[in-house]
DNA sequence: AATAATTTTTAGGCAAGACTAAAAATTATT
DNA sequence: AATAATTTTTAGTCTTGCCTAAAAATTATT
C-alpha cells in the first residue's frame, strides 16, 4: 500500500516517462510536483527500495513493470472519477482535475470496479484521455496534434495536451471541444497560425493553441 | 482547513458529546480513535488553538459552535457518501463505513452539494442516521431502542446503534432491516429476551440485539 | 485524611515528507 | 583538457502525528 505522496510521485514519473524515452531526471520530477530536487531524491530512494522503480545515482529513474501497473491503476481511478464528476455531478471539464487529484487516492477494492460499471465502462475521460483497464492496459487512440496537420486535412477533436483550467475555458469560449469537426483551411507562415473551420464556423487559431489540440484524422 | 487526522478527532469528539453531557475525556477519545492518551493531549491542544474546542487541563474538552459545525459537515459528507455507495454502487450497509471514512475527507466546495442533489437530498444514511444539512442542522427523528418497548408495543425499524459489519450482517441474516415492522409479542424476564413479530414472522431476539435496534413507535 | 488507583500531562523520540545550504558529480563551454 | 555551469546528492532541520515512560493531577478507597 502506498501513501498519497508516494502515489503522486509514481503517477508523475509515469506521465513523464510517456514523453521521454530516457530515465526521468530528479529535476523533471521536482518541477512537475512543484517540490525540491532534494525531496525527490529522498522519495525515489524509498520507491526504489519498494521495487517501484530502478534508480542509480545521477542517472534518473525508470519505473519497473510493477511501478507501471501501479501508476496505471492510479490514473484509471483519476480518470474514472473525472468521468463521474462531469457526467453525474455537473462538473465542467476544467473543474474536475483538483477533485480527481484527491479521489484517486481512495483505497477500496470494490469502489472503482463498481464506479466503472456505474458509468458504463467509459473508454476515455472528459479530456479525451484513455482510461486504463483493471490490468493497467492503456488503449492507444490514433491522434495527431492539430499543429501537425496540413492545409485541407480534417478530422475530429479527440483530446487536449494542456489540461489547465485556463486553456479549457478558452476552448469553451471558442466553442472548441471533444467531438467537434475540424478542418484546416489554411496555414499562415508568418506566425504559424491556422485558419480552421470548426463545426462549420471559420476561425483563426494560434500555433500555441494548435499545439495543444489532438485530432483524429478522417 | 483541517488535516484528515484533525477531522477524525473533531468527528469523534462530536459523536462522544452526543452521548455524554460532560466534557469529553482524553481517554474516551483515545479509545474511540484507537490511539494513546498522550497523542490525544497533543491534538486537543492544537484543536484548542484553532478554536475548535475548549480545553482546560485535566477537564476534558467541549466543542465550540465552530467545532460543532465543522463536525456536522464531516458527518454530512460521510453519510452522503454512504448513501451513494449503497444506492448507486451496490454496496451493502455493512461495507460502506470503511470507504466513507476515507471519502469524508475529500475537499471540494462543489462536490458534496452536487452529490446531495444527485442522490435526491436524502434525509438519512443506510443505517438510518440523519444527514445534517449544509448549515450543520441535524433533524432529530423520534426513536426508541427496541429494548425499551413494552409487550404489544409496535413500530418501524428506523436505525441501529451498533454499526459493525458483524451486527449488520447478523441483522441481514435474520431479515431485520430499516423499514421493517416490528411488534413486541412478549418479553421473557429470565434473560430479558424479546419475542417479536417482524414483517409477519415470529422470532426471539436477545436483549443485546434489542439494545441495538431503534424503533419509531406507531 | 491518608493512601491507592486511575487519568492526564509532560518529556523525549521516531518516521514521513518537506525544506535550505553545501558538497559532489555530471555536462557544457571555452 | 581545463574550467564553468548545471544537476543531483548529502547533511542537517522542521512540522505533523504518532509512540513510550515517567511525572503530576485527579478520583476512589480505606
Ligand atoms: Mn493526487
Ligand atoms: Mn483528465
Ligand atoms: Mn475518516
Ligand atoms: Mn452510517
Amino acid at each position: 500500500m502506498f501513501s498519497q505522496s508516494e502515489e503522486n510521485y509514481i503517477k508523475t514519473i509515469y506521465h513523464l516517462a510517456a514523453i521521454s524515452d530516457k530515465g526521468i531526471s530528479t529535476n523533471a520530477i521536482a518541477k512537475k510536483l512543484e517540490t525540491k530536487a532534494s525531496s525527490v531524491t529522498d522519495m525515489i530512494k524509498k520507491l526504489s527500495d519498494k521495487k517501484v522503480l530502478v534508480y542509480k545515482k545521477y542517472q534518473g529513474v525508470t519505473l519497473t513493470d510493477f511501478g507501471k501497473r501501479t501508476a496505471a491503476n492510479i490514473i484509471r481511478k483519476h480518470r474514472l472519477w473525472e468521468v463521474f464528476l462531469v457526467q453525474k455531478l455537473n462538473f465542467t471539464w476544467d473543474e474536475v482535475h483538483e477533485v480527481a487529484e484527491q479521489l484517486e487516492h481512495i483505497k477500496s477494492p470494490k469502489l472503482i470496479d463498481e464506479l466503472d460499471a456505474f458509468l458504463g465502462y467509459p473508454k476515455s475521460d472528459p479530456h479525451g484521455d484513455p482510461i486504463p483497464d483493471k490490468d493497467g492496459n492503456l488503449p492507444q487512440i490514433q491522434k495527431s496534434l492539430l499543429s501537425t496537420l496540413e492545409k485541407s486535412e480534417k478530422g475530429v477533436c479527440v483530446g487536449v495536451n494542456d489540461t489547465s483550467s485556463e486553456f479549457l475555458r478558452f476552448l469553451d469560449k471558442q466553442e472548441i471541444g471533444l467531438g467537434k469537426n475540424i478542418e484546416v483551411l489554411d496555414k499562415e507562415p508568418f506566425d504559424d497560425s491556422f485558419l480552421v473551420k470548426i463545426n462549420g464556423k471559420e476561425m483563426t487559431i494560434s500555433n500555441k493553441v494548435a499545439n495543444n489540440i489532438y485530432i483524429q484524422k478522417s
